[in-house]
RNA sequence: GGUCCCUUAGCUCAACUGGAUAGAGCAGCUGCCUUCUAAGCAGCAGGUUUCAGGUUCGAGUCCUGAAGGGAUCACCA
């Protein structure tokens, strides 16, 4: 199952002895045999001539020939230009599905010991998960699960952002409007109850800002600030400065937030019942997802933590005070920018937080590295928060990586909250469900399993487009999210994986694979030679895929082992093949598959179902 | 304007980190269900990898420049 690593120690040894030039694994390129070539692995030796002093031709015939001799399991070799095109024996194959029975997690590295902390969902507590969240959230939880399986002890945490204005917005006009009104008198999810009066707001200030603009205050604030701009154009850009300046509900929200800051038993009250509605609507949307955290950090309890990194900064001579009171730090040796740390009242801004939410893991995990799944937009921030926490000589800095990925877009464009575009996740999910729910109908599969059996079946399948879907794209891409092609159940999706697996399930279930016969005796087609060599690379993509934080890897490895697997099923006979050793070898080969597709369908955090 | 990212088939994406004739799916067209689940398989068609140079045995991948799109450059979070 190790093919690879195998292949690469014969051609160290082997350059060794002929050519008397040490090579290690980084130097030689093995893969796969493209189909149109005889042969399953392929050995680049372009690179070899540079010692070999002889042509690509010539070397790669020359390492063939003593290749084949040296190993029996080399059943014959060809040389196109610079590749040398390796045969397996048949040998080799059988005893590379009787090594899966030996280590059947033979993709799980060995422990570590060593923590790895990965931060992702970070919500708001205003308003409900969203789009956006949901590949924040996949990302998070996919790449926990690979690093859980590359022998990292992971810690999944999130940081929720549960104070500042805009939650006091939410409670500003529950308290205003709501007449006392709860999710539960008025049967809304809680966390969209609380996000409607955060929206509910929103309307107010907007018919407030309009009113505004109208008067002489609004006509002045124009002719003095507008220059040449229309007038909308104006007010568009000064709505920031209306909120701050202006507007009377703002002022209250505002004063809202100082209390709370103030610690005003009535606004901590509401600002407690508010969050924890929230609180119990993002639990629900968490378990729909698939997903949970080993810990939780609010900022509530997290913005104070910049005192002491202000403290260890000013001793180190890495911030500098300036004439206001106001600390900053000068970055301008690492191209970047000179940055406040602590603002001239005293208070703490967002990247302070940061550094101190860092220092306290650390202090309470002794962490080796950290990820943090955040959208790309925040780049230029973790620039900074990095290159401040190396200033500062933090031993964990070169173990900490922003995993930045890209925006989801809608076909018509952009997803914003003021034009309800923004699609929510709760609503998605059902959506999906209901979308599986409408094809089994079509094909009628399922119609004999009861409705709890049966709405599992469907929560997996529609689920599991979903999910698919958005993993399946490098993270750092911008994506567009089509609707429709969420929902679709055929071709590369999660759906096509399932079907791979469930085939499979209903072979196993009409046989006993434990009571088969040995398969030694078996001569592997191309095809399952090609599905083998495939299985044995799982590993490998597993750790691509950790080394560059890149779950879609995964996602395109199962969708290419399920691809192979479908074809295989077309075009063998698998129950009913001609020998004993072959029913054997295909059932073991089929488990197999189905194994590793359940496997890489689990890091993506997508379930299997039994039937579909 | 500075910095960073993206650009591959009509659309959505791959390409094992520099390797062979750039692959899938969707959409379109053709076949295949009395044989282990047709959410499947096989086939047709679709490409100057945005453009111009460079590096080398070899470039979608690396370098330089250009064009188009995006992000960021707050005492916001």
């Amino acid at each position: 199952m190790k093919a690879e690593k195998q292949i690469k120690s014969w051609v160290i040894d082997l350059v060794k002895e002929l050519y008397q030039h040490e090579l290690v694994d980084q130097d030689i390129t093995v893969k796969q045999t493209p189909k149109n070539f005889v042969g399953q692995y392929t050995i680049v030796v372009f690179p070899f001539t540079r010692f070999s002093k002889k042509s690509p031709p010539q070397t790669a015939e020359e390492l063939g020939e003593k290749l084949k001799l040296d190993n029996p399991l080399v059943k014959d070799f060809s040389v196109e230009k610079g590749f040398l095109n390796l045969d397996m024996e048949d040998a080799f194959w059988i005893a590379q599905l009787q090594a899966f029975a030996k280590n059947p997690e033979f993709w799980r590295k060995p422990k570590k010991n060593e923590t790895f902390i990965v931060e992702f969902s970070s919500p708001n507590t205003n308003k409900p998960l969203h789009l956006g969240h949901i590949r924040n959230i996949l990302l998070g939880w996919s790449m926990s699960q690979i690093l859980e399986i590359e022998g990292y002890d992971v810690f999944k945490t999130q940081v929720v952002n549960d104070r500042g204005i805009a939650i006091c917005k939410s409670m500003l006009a529950w308290n205003q409007f709501a007449d006392g009104k709860t999710p539960e008198s008025e049967g809304i999810k809680s966390d969209h109850f609380v996000g409607d009066w955060y929206v509910k707001f929103n309307q107010e200030l907007a018919n407030e800002y309009e009113q505004w603009q109208n008067s002489n205050e609004g006509e002045e604030a124009f002719e003095e600030h507008g220059k040449d701009q229309s007038k909308d154009a104006f007010f568009k850009s000064y709505s920031n400065k209306y909120f701050n300046i202006h507007s009377a509900i703002g002022k209250q929200a505002r004063e809202y937030l100082l209390k709370w800051e103030n610690g005003d038993p009535e606004i901590k009250a509401l600002w407690e019942k508010m969050n924890n509605w929230v609180y119990a609507g993002f639990e629900t949307t968490y378990k729909n997802l698939g997903v949970s955290f080993d810990g939780t950090d609010y900022e509530s309890q997290t913005y104070l933590l910049g005192k002491s990194v202000v403290e260890k900064g000013l001793q180190a001579d890495t911030f500098y005070k300036e004439a206001d009171g106001s600390i900053w730090v000068n970055l301008e040796d690492v191209g970047l920018d000179k940055k406040i740390v602590l603002r001239s009242d005293g208070t703490s801004v967002y990247i302070t937080q940061d550094i101190g939410t860092a220092m306290e893991r650390y202090k309470d995990q002794k962490f080796k590295k950290m990820i943090y799944v955040v959208g790309d937009e925040q780049e230029y921030h973790f620039k900074v928060l990095f290159e401040i926490l190396k200033k500062l000589d933090e031993p964990y800095v070169d173990g900490m990586y922003h995993l930045s990925y890209g925006m989801v877009d809608l076909p018509t464009g952009k997803m914003k909250s003021r034009e309800g575009t923004v699609v929510d996740a709760d609503v998605l999910m059902e959506e999906v469900v209901e979308e599986a729910r409408k094809a089994a109908e079509e094909n009628g599969a399922i119609e004999d399993l009861n409705t709890d059996e049966k709405s599992d079946v469907l929560r997996k399948i529609g689920m599991g487009a979903l999910k698919f879907f958005m993993i399946k794209i490098n993270p750092k891409k911008r994506m567009v999210f089509d609707p429709k092609q969420s929902v679709d159940m055929q071709g590369q999706t999660g759906p096509y994986i399932q079907n791979a697996y469930v085939r499979i399930q209903s072979i196993l279930r009409k046989t006993n694979l434990a009571e088969q016969a040995p398969f030694d005796t078996h001569v592997p087609t191309d095809l399952e030679k090609e599905i083998l060599a495939y299985l044995g690379s799982f590993s490998k993509t597993i750790s691509m895929a950790a080394d560059t934080n890149d779950p879609s890897l995964i996602a395109n490895y199962a969708y290419q082992l399920a691809k192979n697997f479908h074809r295989f099923y077309h075009e063998h006979r698998i129950l009913n093949a001609d020998t004993e050793a072959a029913i054997s070898f295909r059932l073991e080969l089929s488990n197999r598959t189905a194994i590793i597709l359940a496997e890489a369908m689990r890091l993506l955090g997508i379930e299997m179902p039994e039937r579909m």
